[in-house]
RNA sequence: GCCCGGGUGGCGGAAUCGGCCAGACGCGGAGGGCUUAAACCCCUCUGGUCCUCAUGGACCAUGUGGGUUCGAAUCCCACCCCGGGCACCA
C-alpha cells in the first residue's frame, strides 16, 4: 500500500511555501508581460463564506493559469474596512471599531489563505489605514480644487435606521434603505457632492468598448439615462403682474409633437406655482400642493393609473409658441422637480401618461403623428409622418425633431438639450467609521480645505459610542475645535465622513504602488499595470461601485494624478453568480451561511475549490441544497483517484482490456479542449474533461499493458494546477523532484495529433442515423456516398429505394434523402 | 408595463458554427466484486414507453403550439413559466 493522501498536511505545507517563498510577488520591472487580476476587495465581515470562496477560487485560478501562461501576474488583496457594521457593533458593545475591524480582517484573511488563494500580500490595502486615509483625503482635496467636489443644501435621502444620508443609488426601488430596510425619508441638509454628472457623456460612451457583460453595461446605460431633446420657453398669457414677465421653460424629447400640446404641467414644487395660481384657484392649488408634500417619494412614484394621476388647474394659461394657442397650466404629481426643468408640455396623443391625465381632466387630444393603419391603442409613440403640424406635416420623426429644434433656435425661444437621469454623487455620511472629510469651517473664510501637509485628518480614538444616532465626532471637542488654516482663528472641523464607496473607487490604483508616501501612486507604475485585465466580483456592484470607480479613474486622469491615457479602470469584468439557499442569497444577515471551514477541515480546500468550479457555469447562480455535500464528496473522491493514479497505486484488474484508440492522441485532444475551455471560462467542462482523462488513464493501467501514462498524467496535473493547486503541486514535486508545478509552462499540444486520425462518418437516411463508418480523413463526397450505400444497415433502411437527394458534409456526415 | 437572461433525465449540468441515434462529467439509484462484517475501493447498468428468451430493435423525448430546413435543444413566430434589472426621467 502506498502513501496516503494527507489532505490537511499537504495543503498547510504548500500554503506556507507559497507564502514564505513569495511565489506570487511581482515587481513592475518584471520582464514578463504584465497581467493584473483582481477580485473586488471585500468588506471584512469575519471568516469567508461560500460567496468569497467562489469569487477567490475563480480569481486564484486566473492568477495561476496566467502565470503558467508566461505573465507576471499582479494579484493583490485588501479590505474595504470602513463601514456601518463595525460602527453598529461599537454602539452595541462599546468596543472601538478599529480592533473590531482588525479582528474581522484577521479572520477573513486566515480563511482566504486556507483556501489556498495566493496574493502579493506586501501590497495589502486597508481603507482605514492612516496611510490610505491620507491619500483618499488628498484626492478629495484635488477634486475640491478642480470643482469636482462641492457643497450644497439639498433634499437628501435620510435613513432613520442608519441615521445617515444615503446616495440615490443606495435607495431601493421600494423606497427603503439597501442596508437596513428602513423607509427612507427626505431631509434638507448641507452635503458634499462629487460632480459625476460632468462625466455623464463619457461614462456612457466608453461603455461601448469595455469587455463587460452586456447586462452590466445596459444597467449602467439605464442608470445614466441620457435623453436628447429640446428646452424652450412658453410665455404666460394675459397677465400684467409678475407672472406675465416670466416664461415657463419645458424640456421635451419630442419637440416634433409640439403642435399637439394641449396643456402644460408643472411639478407641485415648481417655483412659479405661486405666481401662476389665480385667486379663484388658490385654495385648490394650495390644498393639492400640501397633500403632495405629505406623500413620500415612493408613494408618489408608485401611484398607478389615471385615477392617481392627480393634478390641479392653476388658473393660468401659457402660449404654445408653435401655433400661438392658449393652453392651460396644471400641476401634477407625475412631473418631478428634479428632472429636466420640472415642467413639461403635455402631448397626450404621443405620450401615454399625458393621455391618461388628459382623459381624467377632460383635456383635448390632438394627434400630430399619424399612427399606422389599424392602430387601436391610445398614445402612439412610434415613428410616422407628422400631421396637424403645419410646416412639419409629412416629415418623419427624426427629421421633424431636427426641424422643430432648428425653428426654436432661430427664434431664440429654446435650444437643443441633453438631460441625464444620473445625479451628482452625495458623499457625506453622518458616521464615525469612515474617512473624515478634510475640511474646516471658519466663520470668516467659510469651508477651507485642510492643507495637504496636515493630512491625514484622523478621527480620535477616545470617543464614546452611544445609540444617539449622532456621530461621536460631533461631540468630541478635541476633534471639533481647530483653527482656520487661512487666518488662524477658531474654527470647527467637518464631522461628516465619506461614503465608503469613495475608498473603493481608487484602491485598485493604490495596489500598483501601495507604499508610496509622496503621492497616492506613481502614474508610471499605474500605467504599467492598469487597466485591470480581469476584474471579478458580484453582480450587486453593477451600478454603484463600478460607476464610481470609472468616474474616479477619468477624473484622476484628467487631474494628472493618474496616467492621462487611463480612461477606464477595468478592461474585462466578470460577474459571478450568487450562491443561494432556499431561494435567497446566502448571506450572514439571512443566517443561511454554510461555512467553508468544515470543508477545509475535512475534504480540504482543493475539493471545495473543485466543487465550485464543477457545479456549473461561473455566471450562473447556484442553489446550495441537501445534495451539495455529496457533490463535494464526489470532488474529493476524484482527487483521491488522481492521487492513487499519480502515485502508481492503481492495480491491474484481471480481465480488463485496454481502451481503444491511441492514448497520446487523446492526451493532445484533451489539452486542446481544456485550453480553449479555460479561455472561455468554461471551468465546469474542464473538470469534466479531467475526470474523463483520469478514467481513461485508469483503464489503461487496469488493463495492465505496457502503455506509458506519464505524459497523460503530467498533462492532467498541469491542467488541474490552477484548480486544485495543493495536491497537484505535491504530486508534481514527487514525480519531478525539485520542480514546482506552478512554475511550469501551460501544456502545449500538437494540433495534428489532437485531431482525430480517423473520423466517424455518420450516415443518415431521412435525417435518422442508420450507420457509423470509420473513415480516413479527407475523403470526397462521391467516396462517402459509395461507402454509405455499401452499408448493409443503410440498404436495409432504404428498403431497396434509391435516394433522391444526398446531403454530404465531408468528412463527418452524409444524409440520404428518399 | 418595458428591457435583459433562462426553461434539457430523479438532481447539478454537457452539446463552442444548424449535423457523431441529445443527455458528456458528476450526484443520486440498482446490481455485483473485495471484506468475517462495515467503510474505503473496484466493475456493470441507469431518460420514457414498448417489442424480444436473448442478442437486439421500434417509437417518443430538450416549457407549449406552429414554422423554416435534408437535418432544430440550437434559427423564426406566438404563447406559458422562472430569475434579474428599470419603473411616472417628459
Amino acid at each position: 500500500m502506498g502513501e496516503a493522501y494527507d489532505v490537511q498536511e499537504i495543503e498547510r505545507r504548500w500554503q506556507a511555501r507559497w507564502r514564505d517563498e513569495g511565489t506570487y510577488e511581482v515587481e513592475a520591472d518584471d520582464p514578463r508581460p504584465p497581467f493584473y487580476s483582481l477580485c473586488m476587495y471585500p468588506y471584512p465581515s469575519g471568516a469567508a463564506h461560500q460567496g468569497h470562496v467562489r469569487n477567490y477560487t475563480f480569481g486564484d485560478l486566473i492568477v495561476r493559469h496566467r502565470t503558467m501562461g508566461g505573465y507576471a501576474v499582479l494579484s493583490p488583496m485588501g479590505f474595504d474596512s470602513f463601514g456601518l457594521p463595525a460602527e453598529n457593533a461599537a454602539i452595541r458593545t462599546g468596543v472601538h471599531p478599529r480592533p473590531f475591524t482588525d479582528a474581522r480582517i484577521a479572520e477573513l484573511k486566515e480563511s482566504i489563505e486556507r483556501l489556498g488563494a495566493v496574493y502579493d500580500w506586501r501590497r495589502e490595502v486597508r481603507s482605514h489605514d492612516p496611510g490610505y486615509i491620507r491619500w483618499t483625503q488628498w484626492i478629495f482635496l484635488r477634486f475640491l480644487e478642480a470643482g469636482l467636489a462641492y457643497r450644497k443644501q439639498a433634499p437628501v435621502n435620510w435613513c432613520p435606521g442608519c441615521q445617515t444620508v444615503l446616495a440615490n443609488e443606495q435607495v431601493l426601488a421600494d423606497g427603503t434603505c439597501d442596508r437596513s430596510g428602513d423607509m427612507v425619508v427626505k431631509r434638507n441638509l448641507e452635503q458634499w457632492f462629487f460632480k459625476i454628472t460632468d462625466y455623464a457623456d463619457e461614462l456612457l460612451d466608453d461603455l461601448d468598448d469595455l469587455d463587460w457583460p452586456e447586462r452590466v453595461k445596459t444597467m449602467q446605460r439605464n442608470w445614466i439615462g441620457r435623453s436628447e431633446g429640446a428646452e424652450f420657453d412658453l410665455a404666460v398669457a394675459d397677465r400684467d403682474d409678475a407672472a406675465g414677465d416670466r416664461a415657463i421653460r419645458v424640456f421635451t424629447t419630442r419637440p416634433d409633437t409640439s403642435f399637439g400640446m394641449t396643456y402644460v404641467v408643472l411639478a407641485p414644487e415648481h417655483p412659479l406655482v405661486g405666481d401662476l395660481t389665480t385667486p379663484d384657484q388658490r385654495s385648490a392649488v394650495e390644498a393639492f400642493v400640501a397633500e403632495v408634500s405629505t406623500h413620500s417619494e415612493v408613494e408618489r412614484q408608485s401611484a398607478e393609473g389615471p385615477i392617481n394621476k392627480r393634478g390641479v388647474f392653476t388658473g393660468s394659461c401659457a402660449i404654445n409658441p408653435f401655433n400661438d394657442q392658449l393652453v392651460p397650466v396644471y400641476l401634477a404629481d407625475y412631473v418631478l422637480t428634479g428632472y429636466g426643468t420640472g415642467a413639461i408640455m403635455a402631448v397626450p396623443a404621443e405620450d401615454q401618461r399625458d393621455w391618461d391625465f388628459a382623459e381624467a381632466y377632460d383635456l383635448p387630444i390632438v394627434r400630430t403623428v399619424a399612427p399606422p393603419d389599424g392602430w387601436v391603442g391610445q398614445a402612439y409613440t412610434g415613428d410616422g409622418p407628422a400631421i396637424n403640424s403645419r410646416w412639419l406635416d409629412g416629415m418623419e420623426k427624426a427629421e421633424a425633431i431636427t426641424a422643430a429644434i432648428d425653428w426654436l433656435e432661430e427664434r431664440g425661444i429654446g435650444q437643443r438639450k441633453v438631460n441625464f437621469r444620473l445625479r451628482d454623487w452625495l458623499l457625506s455620511r453622518q458616521r464615525f467609521w469612515g474617512c473624515p472629510i478634510p475640511v474646516i469651517y471658519c466663520p470668516e473664510h467659510g469651508a477651507v480645505p485642510v492643507p495637504d501637509d496636515q493630512l491625514p485628518v484622523l478621527a480620535p480614538d477616545d470617543v464614546e459610542f452611544r445609540p444617539t444616532g449622532e456621530s461621536p465626532l460631533r461631540s468630541h471637542e478635541g476633534f471639533l475645535r481647530t483653527t482656520c488654516p487661512v487666518c488662524g482663528q477658531v474654527a470647527i472641523r467637518e464631522t461628516d465622513t465619506m461614503d465608503t464607496f469613495v475608498d473603493s473607487s481608487w484602491y485598485y490604483l493604490r495596489f500598483a504602488d501601495p507604499h508610496n508616501t509622496e503621492a497616492p501612486f506613481d502614474p508610471a507604475v499605474v500605467a504599467h499595470w492598469l487597466p485591470v485585465d480581469q476584474y471579478i466580483g458580484g453582480i450587486e456592484h453593477a451600478i454603484l461601485h463600478l460607476m464610481y470607480a470609472r468616474f474616479f479613474t477619468k477624473a484622476l486622469a484628467d487631474l494628472g494624478v493618474a496616467p492621462k491615457a487611463l480612461r477606464e479602470p477595468f478592461a474585462r469584468l466578470f460577474t459571478q453568480g450568487m450562491i443561494r439557499m432556499g431561494g435567497s442569497k446566502m448571506s450572514k444577515s439571512k443566517g443561511n451561511l454554510v461555512a467553508p471551514a468544515k470543508y477545509f477541515d475535512t475534504v480540504g480546500a482543493d475539493a471545495l475549490r473543485l466543487f465550485h468550479l464543477f457545479v456549473g457555469p461561473p455566471v450562473d447562480d447556484f442553489d446550495w441544497s441537501e445534495q451539495t455535500d455529496e457533490v463535494i464528496d464526489g470532488c474529493a473522491r476524484f482527487l483521491n483517484r488522481v492521487w492513487r493514479l499519480a502515485m502508481g497505486e492503481v492495480a491491474p484488474v484481471s480481465g480488463a482490456t485496454a481502451p481503444a484508440g491511441d492514448l497520446a492522441r487523446a492526451v493532445h485532444a484533451f489539452v486542446a479542449k481544456v485550453s480553449d475551455d479555460y479561455d472561455r471560462w468554461s471551468y465546469n467542462t474542464v473538470v469534466a474533461a479531467c475526470m474523463e482523462l483520469t478514467n481513461l488513464l485508469y483503464k489503461h493501467v487496469q488493463a495492465g499493458g505496457d502503455t506509458d501514462i506519464a505524459e497523460g498524467m503530467d498533462a492532467l496535473l498541469l491542467v488541474m494546477a490552477p484548480m486544485a493547486p495543493h495536491v497537484t503541486a505535491e504530486l508534481w514535486e514527487r514525480r519531478h523532484p525539485g520542480e514546482h508545478i506552478h512554475a511550469q509552462s501551460w501544456p502545449t499540444f500538437d494540433p495534428a495529433l489532437a485531431a482525430a486520425l480517423r473520423e466517424t462518418m455518420i450516415v443518415q437516411v431521412d435525417g435518422k442515423v442508420r450507420d457509423r463508418i470509420e473513415v480516413g480523413a479527407g475523403l470526397d463526397e462521391a467516396e462517402m456516398q459509395r461507402l454509405a450505400l455499401a452499408s448493409t444497415k443503410v440498404q436495409a433502411a432504404l428498403g431497396g429505394a434509391s435516394p433522391t437527394k444526398v446531403v454530404a458534409r465531408p468528412p463527418k456526415l452524409i444524409n440520404l434523402v428518399t
